[in-house]
DNA sequence: GTCTATAAGGAGATAGAC
DNA sequence: GTCTATCTCCTTATAGAC
């Protein structure tokens, strides 16, 4: 972070890093302004309220993520393959910034009035639902030409995005209290992203 | 609850069903207090802090689940049907309270502390290992007999406890805002239960 | 055992000087 | 645009009367 960039942005840079680490509600105010480097109240003067200054922050994140959704359903590809893809995608998201599951079923999946606002701003769009029906099309060709077992596009997504969220879900806690070595990690993660997609694929078969 | 039973218990039963409602940080003593109809500083007298009241309410809970673990594991029946009574095990235990998954994750995977508290209490001591080392058994003899793929027992369970719990973690939030029939709940439930099964066992296959 | 009163410390938000 | 000062509210926890 540059000490001279203004003010509003290194509230949004800081405020982010804090949401992520600490959560909205362990996070105040006055620790956002004491990290920037300014005084609480300049919080309130540029983004009014501690909740307008989240969605400011949260906002950003999940639309890139909304971006991403769409690449990997390439079909010049085999449907397995771009199974596989997708899986691939949500690692990389989420492996981008490993506090990014915690927080996102922390803060959204929790709170009521924050999911309602979230479906509402980016579930009901029409990016999703195109992004969508196109991989509901893809599974039902798939189904009909007898490639694969009877599944509901949904079912289909919710099991790989349980299943992905899960694993770093957990990544950060650890079975035991030393374990906390970058190797075991990533270890850690590579083995559950080929067992989720053995699965999945093996899962998919007719 | 009955009106004349020892202020103890009622603070107990309140608690647990504020905090399975709110949460922790969402619940405050003065609330509990309140509901209960005594005033705030009995809370204190009996339970000394709200941290240790949370464990002595989290507890018990824990410990029925723990106990229930071992059922499932009849070593009489089939190993696909064990694995089927394993998840419907882990749905009943779910379906029982449905707040408790929710609960769960919030409290327990998002803070650091209350995970280590948890995993030396529950996840170290030997009934823990004595379930999980019989699966284990299990699931290393039916890969010898080549009757399911290679797979490690930690990643099966795994998978099964991250599609379970996902369930739940997303049910009361629905796609939709008018969404919160019952029926149709009831129907998403049972319809991700049969798909679970049918991912998990058909994914088995060597 | 149960109460009132209060300590001691946060929080978010706002008014008004500069 | 940035500051200091402060308001108001709410939290957990404790002291001490009854």
């Amino acid at each position: 972070m540059e000490r001279n960039q203004n003010i509003e942005k290194r509230i949004l840079w800081v405020a982010e890093r804090l949401f992520l680490e600490k959560g909205f509600s362990g996070t105040s105010t006055t620790e956002i302004a004491k990290t920037v480097g300014c005084n609480q109240a300049l919080i309130h003067y540029y983004f009014r309220t501690k909740e307008k200054l989240f969605w400011d922050v949260f906002a950003p994140k999940v639309e890139q993520v909304v971006e991403y959704l769409d690449a990997p359903l390439d079909e010049s590809i085999d449907f397995i393959e771009r199974i596989r893809n997708v899986i691939d995608f949500y690692f990389g998201i989420l492996e981008l910034d490993e506090r990014l599951a915690p927080f996102i079923v922390n803060e959204l999946i929790m709170n009521p009035g924050r999911w309602d606002k979230f479906r509402d701003r980016y579930l009901r769009n029409e990016s999703r639902s195109t992004a969508f029906n196109r991989f509901e099309n893809m599974v039902e060709e798939e189904i009909a030409a007898g490639r694969i077992r009877q599944i509901r596009a949904l079912d289909l997504l919710m099991n790989i995005m349980s299943l992905t969220i899960s694993v770093f879900i957990v990544a950060p806690k650890g079975f035991a209290s030393g374990e906390c070595d970058q190797n075991l990690r990533k270890t850690y993660l590579d083995n559950r992203k080929e067992e989720i997609k053995t699965l999945i694929v093996n899962g998919l078969k007719a």
